[in-house]
DNA sequence: CGATTTCAAGACCGATCGGTTCATATTTCG
DNA sequence: CGAAATATGAACCGATCGGTCTTGAAATCG
């Protein structure tokens, strides 16, 4: 005879915040401010928890951290997967990607940066977690790049001597090296305007 | 009648550290550190100066942090210079101008990032003293690569329908993007295998 | 009910932060 | 020499850091 719940219902007060919303507002934390310069209440104020609740459930600083680059990462790799849709259009997809670019480094979202490029710059290097991480996010995305930029050749679509593994890494960095600009001149027409020069050199 | 010496000499011990000297210590720190992770202890093993000198000589860590920037970013400035030298051919300045983001992206050195862009995440948006100069060095920058672009251009040396303010910001996009991409990935062979398939996107 | 668990609030911890001050030694000057 | 300036190193400052612990209320179970 099996026993109806073999697995053992916890028997006092239940959770009663989501986990997941307080590592978005977490997140949000981390991404206007940086890392060292967050401090303890800063992610209090944002997740409305107390310190006890906050450490009983992340552990510390670090691995909530951990959590909210994860997150970060996860939103970026779903967005990727829309746009590079292998059903769509490859071309509409690195323009789609492209746009997204530009809204991100636009005003109020290009000011606050990217949390992956700022984790970069503070990070990589001094923290083994975050080295992984974000090393596995750029070539993730240049690997999606490169197949969406291979489909573009075979359709015929690219420009003259353009070499999809190649062209990819470039692309990456200049979409990288857009959010640093961006960071002391988010202006969309111009974004855009770079963006589109940029993709003119590529696409026939 | 004149006095022999109208400015006044200091009268006590002479200052016996050069100043210059530990500017370039600190702006070591700073660039391997970022301006948070940087604690005044640090400052004191690398300029070898007592706390009071340094605060005698420097005022505080932000005006010390803001010498040692000017500091980068002029080294930067007279790199250019030499770089896009009026005199020599334009295409071979872009290819020495991009030849050193090469060498400045491998190995340790790329691990070790570009403090322009790390302060750029890190304090940019937040602090108008370093606002000002990251903004006008990126003008800066683009500016001088632009030059180069329409000389190249006037000697007929671009490709078709490269135009040379947009090909500029491009440009300054790409290889701040490589600094990004490079504090994890620090492959001098990729770098330069990237960096020469871009410049063929815009060089005849 | 009583056991159990989670909650918020805050006291508390040692360590470190950026910054000031002080005592003392040293080096230049008139 | 004696005044003036700079050097050092350590003591000292209040504030804040990340992190732990306690308390007492609240919520859920058998």
């Amino acid at each position: 005879m099996r026993r109806p719940t073999p697995v053992q219902l916890p028997r006092g007060r239940p959770r009663s915040f989501d986990t997941e919303a307080a590592v978005e507002r977490a997140m949000d934390v981390f991404w206007s401010r940086g890392y060292h310069a967050t401090a303890l209440p800063d992610l209090l104020r944002a997740t409305k928890l107390s310190r006890g609740s906050l450490y009983a459930a992340f552990g510390d600083k670090h691995s909530l951290f951990l959590r909210a680059l994860d997150r970060y990462i996860a939103d970026a790799m779903t967005r990727m997967d829309i746009e590079f849709d292998p059903c769509g259009d490859p071309v509409d997809g690195l323009r789609a990607y492209l746009a997204g670019y530009v809204d991100r480094n636009s005003g109020a979202n290009g000011r606050r940066g990217c949390l992956l490029v700022a984790t970069a710059m503070e990070l990589a290097g001094r923290d083994v977690d975050v080295d992984r991480r974000i090393g596995s996010f750029f070539k993730a995305m240049e690997a999606r790049v490169a197949a969406a930029l291979s489909r573009a050749k075979a359709a015929g679509q690219l420009a003259d001597g353009v070499e999809p593994s190649s062209a990819a890494r470039i692309l990456v960095c200049f979409v990288e090296g857009l959010r640093v600009v961006g960071k002391t001149a988010p202006t969309r027409i111009i974004s855009q305007a770079t963006v589109d020069a940029f993709l003119d050199r590529f696409i026939r």
